[in-house]
DNA sequence: GGACGAGTGTAGCGGGTGCTACATTTGTAG
DNA sequence: CTACAAATGTAGCACCCGCTACACTCGTCC
């Protein structure tokens, strides 16, 4: 592995910690062990190095949901993405989607690009998961729209209250809601 | 109305056109057409300047949703609740209350705790309004978490693809789930 | 008129930012 | 051994940040 392949790694364990919203150099440098300097000898630009975080972890939590193994129905396929959704990992690679996003509200580049793939793949890989699992394709991409808009509220409300314990109702409601979609009973 | 809520209000136009995110005092004050030594004066903190942006922001969108007439049922109920909140002027309350909600995911003051009582408000008006419309009291409060949820998902994937157009699925789709959850069917 | 407090302008402090210039080390190929 | 390119350290630039010290102008009350 490359040396810059290996920060880039480091860089995203790094931010997925600490939240990629305050994320400066000179500290995130000194916590890898290297300096501001070999950062951008690397990656060229504070954005290039931004940029390539975002698609490392986005890689790892597509590659999460695509290593599932497909389920005998719809409502165990949510139920299982929820399941992953919800390991320490994959959590934060939410979270930090979540303030990629945010931050590419305004259409702050590179944050608003990079946002848009990773959006698209992760959705893909989504709904791959439901068509494996028995759901007719077109059904499969409304469901995943509503199941990620969904997913993606909650995480956001997350550090509210209790946080997911309280949540269970709300994703008892969605495993339904995403259930009927599919099976086009409505 | 004191120089200092006349300020609050001149600040909360500002961030809600230009995101709260890079906010930072001199470019605001000068928009303001005054300097940041007087929102200091003001405010005291920038902390405490935000999170009155924050509250007057949010007070904006409680008191949009607690003008609604009540509907007839929770499905008119609903498409009421989506279409105000598709107003311009919600729209930008809610892009920044996610983007604070983004600053507050790794616990960050004043946004954590600010973001914490501004939701609480809303789910409590949005819940309000689907009482009023006939929904049961505890039904309304589940159905109001999977509406808001969805919402707020929805809300963060706006600037991809084309936005809204090709989200009216999406919200047929969460109209149908938020009936079915507040008519107690599932 | 004189004291006083609210409001405001000017200047600047200390510190953080992304990024760069320059020199140096290190590894490798001829 | 030499030559050259990749990798790295040191120092610093120009700028922005939140915030503050100090002086000054007012309007108001005694």
């Amino acid at each position: 592995m490359s040396k810059r392949d290996d920060l880039a790694e480091q860089a995203t364990d790094h931010a997925l910690e600490h939240g990629l919203i305050g994320l400066s150099l000179r500290p995130l440098a000194a916590a890898l062990g290297t300096s501001d300097r070999m950062l951008l000898y690397h990656f060229g630009t504070k954005d290039d190095l931004v940029a390539t975080l975002l698609r490392v972890s986005n890689d790892r939590s597509v590659a999460a949901v695509r290593a599932l193994t497909p389920a005998r129905d719809v409502r165990r396929a949510v139920r299982d993405l929820w399941r992953a959704m919800n390991t320490e990992s994959l959590q934060r690679c939410q979270r930090m989607y979540v303030e990629a996003a945010a931050l590419g509200l305004f259409g702050r580049e590179p944050y608003a690009t990079v946002v848009r793939e990773a959006n698209e793949v992760w959705i893909g890989a989504v709904a791959d998961h439901l068509v494996a699992s028995g759901v007719r394709r077109s059904r499969a991409v409304r469901a995943t729209a509503l199941l990620d808009a969904a997913y993606t509220g909650l995480m956001l409300d997350l550090p509210l209250d209790e946080g997911v314990p309280q949540q269970r109702q709300t994703v008892r409601d969605l495993v339904d809601a995403v259930a009927a979609v599919a099976q086009g009973s409505a």
